[in-house]
DNA sequence: TTCGAAAA
DNA sequence: TTTTCGAAA
């Protein structure tokens, strides 16, 4: 279900990394996809897999990413997925689609030679499989940052542990968390430069509306577990919530409908969370395991990854110093 | 993700 | 002129 590009509405700020602090609850699905097929390019004979072909780029993700929270006193929590509610199933066949598109035109680009294109379209078929998920998860451990498993949605969770006050900020790249009543969302955390800053209330005193209607907006355009209105985007949808009060006004208005409307919206407003987690904040990796882990069991090239793991020494070190200041 | 046509 | 949609890279 084409997702509405909310950037127009949404209230977003440039922020420095200097001057964040606190727990970052990241949602580590979107994380992780984003190394698998942007930041880790697919380039000539640099194939990020094993020799069985297993997929490691997300290995190296963590390892290139984590020292962006380190060095910036941001402790990241990462957040997985639980159960995908049958709301998604469009959204879900929607994309195995899109991927297997890609992976049939990338054997056509393969045959005619056409290498960049080739690996161009590489990125597009890339999912996150059970190994990339426990292999993920294992060199988290050995690197001491916190893991919470998410009843259902990541981007849930991670919006509740924000609301409540277990995290700073949540950390993803869509809209979701803000839909989720998410206070602050930190985005473009694996790009070059510095993040922005999504905030709700800021969000919500621009436009002058409630959360409620905050998310009647987004599912007139769309979300992941609903196709929006035809002829609706962010601009309109706003007008006619706030002319009409609320989605169904809209919806009798404009004589329009919208599946699972009633589902769609109470998952919005009270997903399935969970309060069942605990986790320290003082992170003491074992950069030795988990660079034997990355380089050594999963056969990583050491220079992808090698000053990443410097780096996160040298964040060790740094806030050994910070206790005597 | 970006761009131009189409619709309003 | 603004906004949405869908195609292409």
């Amino acid at each position: 279900m084409g997702n509405a590009d909310l950037r127009d509405i949404a209230h977003i700020e440039d922020v420095a990394f200097g001057d964040l602090s606190g727990v970052v609850a990241v949602d580590a699905h979107n994380w992780l996809y984003r190394y698998l097929t942007t930041t880790v390019k697919f380039t000539g004979d640099h194939r990020y897999t094993t020799e069985d072909g297993e997929e490691v780029a997300n290995l190296i993700g963590i390892v290139q990413g984590l020292p962006k929270f380190l060095d910036n006193d941001l402790t990241p929590v990462f957040v997985f997925d639980g159960g995908v509610t049958d709301l998604k199933d469009d959204e879900v066949a929607k994309r195995r689609a899109a991927r297997e598109d890609a992976e049939e035109r990338r054997k056509e680009a393969e045959e005619r030679g056409d290498s960049v294109e080739a690996a161009r379209l590489e990125a597009r078929t890339q999912r996150l499989t059970d190994t990339i998920h426990e292999t993920s998860r294992e060199v988290l451990r050995l690197l001491d940052v916190p893991v919470v498993e998410a009843p259902a949605e990541g981007e849930a969770q991670c919006a509740y542990m924000n609301r409540v006050g277990d995290a700073d900020f949540s950390g993803s790249e869509d809209y979701d968390t803000m839909l989720f009543g998410g206070p602050r969302t930190l985005r473009q955390l694996t790009s070059k430069g510095d993040p922005e800053v999504m905030d709700l209330e800021k969000t919500l005193a621009d436009h002058d509306i409630t959360q409620e209607q905050l998310v009647d907006v987004a599912m007139l355009c769309g979300t992941d577990f609903n196709e929006g209105v035809r002829g609706i985007g962010p601009k309109t949808a706003l007008r006619a919530v706030k002319e009409h009060g609320d989605l169904f006004a809209v919806l009798d208005a404009r004589d329009a409908d919208i599946a699972n409307a009633e589902r769609v919206r109470e998952f919005f407003h009270s997903p399935p969370v969970t309060d069942d987690y605990a986790f320290d904040t003082t992170i003491t990796p074992d950069v030795d395991a988990a660079r034997a882990y990355v380089v050594d069991e999963w056969e990583v090239d050491p220079q992808e990854v090698e000053r990443g793991f410097e780096r996160i020494e040298e964040a060790l070190t740094q806030t050994g110093l910070d206790d005597w200041t």
